[in-house]
DNA sequence: GCCGTTTTCGGCCCGACTGTTTTCAGTCG
C-alpha cells in the first residue's frame, strides 16, 4: 500500500478523466455531470479536502456523495483507484484529448474510435486527411473539414486567456460595437463579467431591435481569422491572435434575460432555472414562459431575480458556490465595493523600482479620491530593485513630511516598507527598524519554490513578527506562467487567525493573490484583508477594480478590509500593533 | 451519481447553430 497526499486539484483532475471517459462510454449523462460537478467542487474547495477525508467529513463537501467519497478514500488509503483502472481498460485514456477539438464530442470520439479504431489527436489528424471521417454515418466532407480546422486551432488555443490580456481586448471590441447604429447597449458577460482570473471566450452582449447589422458588422471585423458560426441571436469567432469572442444580440426589452444567461456561470444559470420551475415558470435567455405560454420579459438584470424574489446576485459571487442558497436565505453578504476603498497602502516611489516621486504619487491616489497612501519601497536584500537602506529612511521620512506639507490633509502619506522575507525565513530589516515605519508589508519575492513545509515555515515567521502589519501577494503565483509557492493555507491562516495580521488582496491582474477561494476562507476565519494594486506607477492605481472583483468573488465585505477604514481607525489598528 | 422548505425515489435547464438529414442528432454555452 503506498499512500498519496492527492492535491484538491489532483482529485479534481481524476474525476474529470473519470467523467470524459465515461461520457464516451456512453454512460447516462446524470452520472456523468456528478463527476464533473463533483470534479469542480473538490478544485474550488476551501480547505484541504486531505484533512476533510481525515476528520472523515468528506460527504460535507458538495456534489460529494456516497460513491465519490468512497473512491476518494480507496485514492488516500492505497493510492490507486481500482474504478479508473477498470475504466482505463475499456475505454483508452488517450481518447479524452479528442474532446478539447471544438465540436467534437463524445458521440463522434466513440464512433471514430470504434468504426476506424481511432484513439488519439495524431490518429484523428491523420484519418481526416485521408478522407476517411466523411464516410461515416452522419458525418460529410464539412464535418471532417471542420475537425481539421479544430485540430489546427488546438495549436493557436492551449489555454485560457489571462483576465488581463482579456478585459482590454473585450472593452477595445464593445467600443467598437456601440459604435454601430442601432446598438443600444453593449457590455459583456460570462467569465469576463464575473471577473474569473482568466476567461475561455470573450463573451459580449448587444441590446438591439435588428440584430443582423450588428452580426454583419462582428463578423466582418477586420481582425476576425475565421467566422465559427453566425445566426440571428448568436456569433461566434476567432481573432488572428487565437481569442475567441461571442456576441449575443437580443432586443432591449429582453435584454436582463439575456445578460442574465450570458453571465452565467452555467451552474449558477442551472440554479435560477430550478427556481423558476418552482414557482411554474421556465426561464431562458429570451424571457420567463408561463404554462400558458405568456412571456414575462425583463429590459435589465435585476428584473430577473426579482422575478425569482431573490435579490440581485453580483455577477462575481454567481459561480454555483451557495450564492442562490444565501440569497433565499437572505444571507447574502454585503459586497464590498470599488468606493468602499478608502486608501492605497502598498506603493512603490522612486526610493525602490516605482517611477513617480512620493509627493507625485500622493497626488495621483489623491486624484483617485483616496484619503491615506501608503509608500511601502522595496528593502535592499531584492537585488533586482534599489531598495532602502536603514540609512536612507530617515531621509525618506524627511521627504514624506515635506509632501505632506504641501499636501496639507488633503491626503495621510505613511511610511511603510515592503520587507523581504529572504530564504532563510528572516526579514530583511531589524525588528527595532520595522518598529519606526507607519505600515509593514511583508512579502515573498524570492526562492519560491523551496518545499513546502520551508517556505511555509517562512511566511509564519513573518505572519509571528509583530512589527509586520500586512502580507503582500502571500502566494507569489504570476497568471498565467508562475504557480504561487506551495504553501500550507491551512497553516498560514491559522498563524495569520492568531496574530492579528492582514492578508493582502494584491490587485494587479496577474497577480490577484490571495485568489477569490482563500480571500473566503480567510475572513470565514476572521482574518483582515487589505486590497492594494501594488502600483508602481500612477496608471496603476487604476487597476484596484480587479482586487476588488477578486474579493467579491471570495464574498468579501467592505468591514474586513483594512483600507476600506477611515484613517483614523487605520492608524489606531496601526498603532495596536507592534 | 447526487440530492431533498412539495421527493430517501425520481428527478436532474434551455435554446442556438450546424450539418446531416427529410425531421434530427450532436455540440456548445
Amino acid at each position: 500500500m503506498t499512500q498519496k497526499r492527492y492535491s484538491n486539484q489532483d482529485l479534481a483532475d481524476i474525476f474529470q478523466t473519470i467523467a470524459n471517459l465515461l461520457e464516451i462510454k456512453g454512460e447516462v449523462i446524470y452520472k456523468i455531470l456528478a463527476y464533473r460537478k463533483a470534479a469542480d467542487s473538490l478544485r474550488d474547495y476551501g480547505g484541504n479536502v486531505y484533512d476533510v477525508w481525515q476528520e472523515g467529513k468528506l460527504t460535507d463537501i458538495p456534489g460529494v456523495g456516497k460513491a465519490i467519497s468512497e473512491k476518494i478514500d480507496e485514492l488516500y488509503t492505497t493510492g490507486q483507484l481500482e474504478f479508473l483502472d477498470k475504466l482505463s481498460a475499456e475505454v483508452p485514456p488517450s481518447l479524452a484529448e479528442m474532446l478539447e477539438v471544438p465540436d467534437l464530442g463524445p458521440k463522434k470520439v466513440a464512433l471514430f474510435w470504434k468504426e476506424l479504431g481511432i484513439i488519439d489527436l495524431a490518429d484523428l489528424e491523420a484519418a481526416a486527411r485521408g478522407g476517411e471521417l466523411q464516410e461515416l454515418p452522419g458525418m460529410g466532407e464539412k464535418s471532417e473539414a471542420k475537425i481539421l480546422a479544430g485540430i489546427e486551432s488546438l495549436s493557436r488555443r492551449t489555454t485560457r486567456t489571462p483576465l488581463w490580456k482579456a478585459w482590454p481586448a473585450a472593452e477595445d471590441l464593445l467600443a467598437r460595437l456601440r459604435q454601430i447604429p442601432g446598438v443600444e447597449i453593449a457590455v459583456a458577460g460570462g467569465s469576463l463579467r464575473r471577473m474569473r482570473e482568466t476567461v475561455g471566450d470573450l463573451d459580449l452582449l448587444v441590446a438591439a431591435e435588428d440584430s443582423s447589422p450588428v452580426m454583419e458588422a462582428f463578423t466582418n471585423l477586420p481582425e476576425v481569422l475565421q467566422v465559427i458560426g453566425s445566426g440571428k441571436t448568436k456569433s461566434s469567432v476567432e481573432f488572428n491572435n487565437g481569442l475567441r469572442a461571442q456576441l449575443w444580440v437580443h432586443p432591449p426589452e429582453r435584454f436582463g434575460t439575456a445578460l442574465q444567461y450570458a453571465s452565467g456561470s452555467k451552474d449558477h444559470n442551472v440554479r435560477l432555472r430550478e427556481l423558476a420551475i418552482k414557482q411554474g415558470l421556465s426561464l431562458s435567455e429570451h424571457a420567463f414562459t408561463r404554462q400558458d405560454q405568456s412571456e414575462i420579459l425583463c429590459a435589465n438584470e435585476e428584473q430577473v431575480y426579482e422575478v425569482l424574489g431573490i435579490p440581485w446576485i453580483p455577477p462575481e459571487a454567481r459561480e454555483d458556490r451557495g450564492e442562490v442558497q444565501a440569497a433565499l436565505a437572505g444571507e447574502l453578504p454585503d459586497f464590498i465595493e470599488l468606493s468602499d476603498i478608502q486608501s492605497e497602502l502598498h506603493t512603490h516611489s522612486t526610493w525602490s523600482d516605482g517611477k513617480l516621486s512620493i509627493k507625485e504619487m500622493a497626488i495621483a491616489a489623491r486624484n483617485h479620491g483616496y484619503k491615506a497612501l501608503a509608500i511601502t519601497d522595496h528593502s535592499p536584500s531584492l537585488g533586482i530593485t534599489q531598495g532602502v537602506t536603514v540609512e536612507d529612511f530617515k531621509k525618506q521620512r524627511a521627504e514624506i513630511d515635506s509632501a505632506q506639507k504641501d499636501l496639507g490633509d488633503s491626503i495621510l502619506i505613511l511610511q511603510g516598507s515592503e520587507v523581504e522575507i529572504k530564504a532563510d525565513g528572516t526579514l530583511d530589516y531589524p525588528d527595532q527598524v520595522l518598529a519606526e515605519l507607519d505600515i509593514v508589508f511583508a512579502s515573498l519575492h524570492v526562492s519560491l519554490r523551496q518545499p513546502r513545509e520551508q517556505v511555509t515555515q517562512r511566511l509564519l515567521n513573518a505572519i509571528q513578527n509583530p512589527h509586520v502589519d500586512v502580507i503582500g501577494h502571500p502566494t507569489g503565483r504570476l497568471i498565467p506562467d508562475r504557480e504561487g509557492s506551495d504553501l500550507d493555507m491551512e497553516a498560514v491562516f491559522a498563524a495569520a487567525a492568531q496574530s492579528g495580521v492582514a492578508m493582502e488582496i494584491n490587485a494587479h491582474p496577474m497577480r490577484l493573490d490571495l485568489n477569490d477561494i482563500h480571500a473566503r476562507q480567510a475572513i470565514e476565519m476572521g482574518i483582515l484583508l487589505s486590497i492594494n494594486t501594488d502600483a508602481h506607477s500612477p496608471g496603476e492605481l487604476d487597476l484596484m477594480h480587479f482586487g476588488v472583483a477578486t474579493a467579491r468573488r471570495g464574498w468579501v465585505e467592505a468591514k474586513h478590509v483594512i483600507n476600506t477604514w477611515e484613517p483614523e481607525r487605520l492608524l489606531s489598528w496601526l498603532r495596536s500593533r507592534g
